[in-house]
RNA sequence: GCCUGGAUAGCUCAGUCGGUUAGAGCACGUCCUUGGUAAGGACGAGGCCGCCGGUUCGAUUCCGGCUCCAGGCUCCA
């Protein structure tokens, strides 16, 4: 006999038992013993702890999402005998496979697979575990014609891997899985896409079958419903309804046009950016938009980015619309010799840049052709790095909680150390550079994730990531270090010592671009701007004509506060009127009948919340002073 | 750039198995209505059916190319 904790309780066992032996619960489908991954199906031979796992756990949702790609997989195959398999992992949110078939499949394809899936899942066919020699398993796959899982097989170092079986269908695999294919509950085929064998372009294009799976039918309708309702919040859809900005196919793609009310919230923005970087001790300059090719040879992005840039003619000499902001800074730093006392000098720019993206990831205002980076450069001293990074950090913070933002990933990403001549600087330089963006992180105390083999060939960087509608994340802030620029441009200081020497140059933008930052802000906030952003703030709105000439005067006065206010006096019942406002999803409205003319006075109506009653214009004016500064 | 799908009024969407004047709701305009916290009524205007080419007596519809869009891949702020 042996002894099992399971479940929190201590059990004695006969050794050879199966995990499903000592569980009643169907929920269940898959194990953690002593901690590994485990199948069910797995026989206990030792003293052991077992913990159980269902669908409530990112673990378990994985063995779940992994099982129901094997049985799309498994009803390709059976479809389409041709395709060869890929990979076919769960992912975030759901399941992929991807296949390589002489013939694109079609939606149409897709419910045949879903049917024959269907069926799958009704045979109930066990998820076998078979541990096989990688020399026999590659003979299997090569005789079948899979080349990808025999180039998969090659790349495993052990000598035994695992094979899946249900029935007819074999994968390769590491498991675990669920026990039958009857465990999946509810699923849906939802997209087909293109994928790169091996994410490489230069590899073959594969179709990827992207699907979605979970216990019961509710729980697959409640999913579908979020996601519909998270495109409701999209914030091209949002940026037409609210009109805010504009991007026509015939002037291009990628081209942000702001609307009046669209370039009022970005001028607010950029009132706050400004407010608070001048108070950070950042100068602010300007530079033009186009500059002489030879800078961008000397900033080497004609070796490095030349793919990106545009490109002009001018009399006999080939002019670059600038990609980056960082040249411009450069030359404004060495237009003298600079001190170190001077250091450090923080020059800061709301550069708008252009860049020649490729059509296919050109998304709404998240990933646009022509940006506006709130760009700075800090000129330092090596032994200045450290708190000069945590003051990027704090700024970075109070700025996103400013927006609303408390939920975001920050990545340190660091070179590849096994690739270290893919890498601009020296080993000592990517040593101070990486310890003082940890250091910084660290004094700042937050949490970061490491992303090794991540950085820029000429530094390392933090990023943080923001999460759109649909979850999906976008950088936003981002701080790098760079030992190109310095040498190639020869940026130095004089120190005290009297000796000329090379400065570090750190990038910072914290916005990222002003384009995605306000795309990610509009789905944050579904389009219900706090006071101080809304473009418009209150819309004024007598009930007749009668009220009309009072409704005007506290129009006025609103103005006159400051308050970005409006009127509707169109010939609608007031109910109409107030649909109207409410579904603009401006914060106030100011209703105006006799009893207001009476006793000079303002009914008020928040957004989402209603009539908050009567009130003095006055105290009107408090209350929205009170909410102006926004969250901290 | 690559893969799959798409593009009909400002928006959401019908429709045309290739055939006279392509429809609806919302939005917009005029008029009626002056209504107290989420849709009052009548009338009206609004379409090179994404662009270019081919097939055809005839193309919004079929075919090809292009542009743009959606979701991915790759790339990145």
């Amino acid at each position: 006999m042996i002894k099992v904790k399971i479940d929190g309780k201590i059990v004695e066992i006969e050794r050879g038992k199966r995990i499903f032996e000592l569980v009643s619960d169907r929920k269940f489908f898959a194990a953690r013993v002593n901690g590994d991954l485990s199948d069910l199906s797995t026989e206990i031979t030792e003293d052991c702890e077992v913990d159980l796992l269902d669908f409530s756990s990112d673990a378990g949702r994985e063995v779940y999402w992994h099982s129901a790609s094997h049985i799309m997989a498994m009803a390709v195959k059976q479809l389409f005998p041709g395709a060869k398999l890929a990979i076919g992992p769960a992912i975030d949110q759901g399941f992929y496979y991807d296949f390589d078939l002489n013939r694109p499949f079609s939606p149409e394809d897709l419910s045949r697979i879903e049917q024959r899936m269907q069926q799958i899942i009704g045979q109930d066919i066990p998820f076998e575990r078979l541990p096989t020699k990688k020399t026999d398993a590659i003979d299997m796959f090569e005789k079948n014609g899979e080349s990808y899982k025999v180039q998969l097989l090659n790349e495993i170092e052990d000598d035994e891997i695992t094979l899946y079986r249900n029935g007819e269908f074999v994968d390769l695999c590491r498991g675990p899985h669920v026990g039958c294919t009857g465990n999946i509950g509810a699923f849906k085929l939802l997209s087909l896409a293109g994928a790169y064998w091996r994410g490489d372009v230069k590899q073959p294009m594969l179709q990827r079958i992207y699907g979605i799976a979970y216990p019961t039918p509710d729980e697959l309708n409640d999913y579908l419903k979020k996601i519909e309702e998270a495109k409701q919040r999209d914030h091209r859809k949002l940026g037409a309804d609210l009109e805010l900005f504009s991007i026509f196919e015939e002037a291009g793609a990628g081209l942000v046009y702001w609307h009046p009310k669209g370039a009022t919230l970005r001028r607010l923005i950029e009132e706050y950016w400004t407010q608070e970087h001048i108070a950070a001790g950042y100068q602010i300059n300007m530079t033009p938009h186009i500059a002489r090719g030879h800078l961008w040879q000397q900033s080497g992005h004609y070796d490095f980015y030349r793919d990106n840039m545009y490109l002009l003619p001018v009399e006999n000499e080939e002019y670059v619309l600038k990609p980056m902001n960082c040249p411009g800074h450069i030359l404004i730093y060495k237009s003298k010799v600079r001190s170190y006392r001077e250091l450090p000098l923080k020059y800061a720019e709301l550069g708008t840049v252009y860049r020649k993206e490729l059509s296919g990831t050109l998304h709404g205002l998240l990933r646009v052709r022509g940006l506006t980076i709130d760009d700075a450069h800090i000129f330092c001293q090596p032994e200045q790095i450290v708190e000069e990074l945590a003051k990027v950090l704090i700024l970075a913070k109070k700025f996103l909680n400013r927006f609303g933002f408390h939920d975001f990933r920050i990545e340190l990403s660091v070179r590849d150390p096994m690739e270290k001549t893919k890498y601009l600087g020296t080993d000592e330089e990517w040593e101070r550079a990486e310890t003082g963006l940890i250091a910084a992180l660290e004094n700042v105390g937050t949490e970061y994730t490491r992303m090794e083999g991540e950085a820029v060939f000429y530094g390392p960087k933090i990023d943080i990531k923001l999460i759109d509608a649909l979850g999906r994340p976008w950088q936003a802030t981002t701080i790098q270090f760079d030992f190109n620029l310095p040498r190639r441009f020869d940026i130095e200081y004089m120190d005290r010592d009297g000796k000329h020497k090379q400065v570090v140059v750190i990038h910072r933008a914290i916005y990222g671009s002003l384009e995605r930052f306000i795309g990610c802000l509009i789905e944050h906030y579904a389009g219900s701007f706090p006071v101080w952003l809304a473009p418009v703030q209150v819309v004024v709105m007598p009930i007749t004509d009668k009220e009309t000439r009072y409704a005007e005067q506290v129009l006025q006065r609103c103005r006159k506060q400051g308050l970005r206010a409006e009127i509707n006096n169109k010939s609608e019942k007031i109910n109409y009127r107030i649909r109207e406002v409410e579904s603009s999803k401006v914060p106030y409205m100011l209703i105006l009948g006799q009893r207001e003319v009476v006793d000079k006075a303002i009914s008020l109506r928040k957004h989402k919340e209603g009539n908050l009653g009567q009130m003095k214009l006055k105290d009107f004016f408090d209350l929205v002073a009170s909410e102006q500064g926004g969250e901290n």
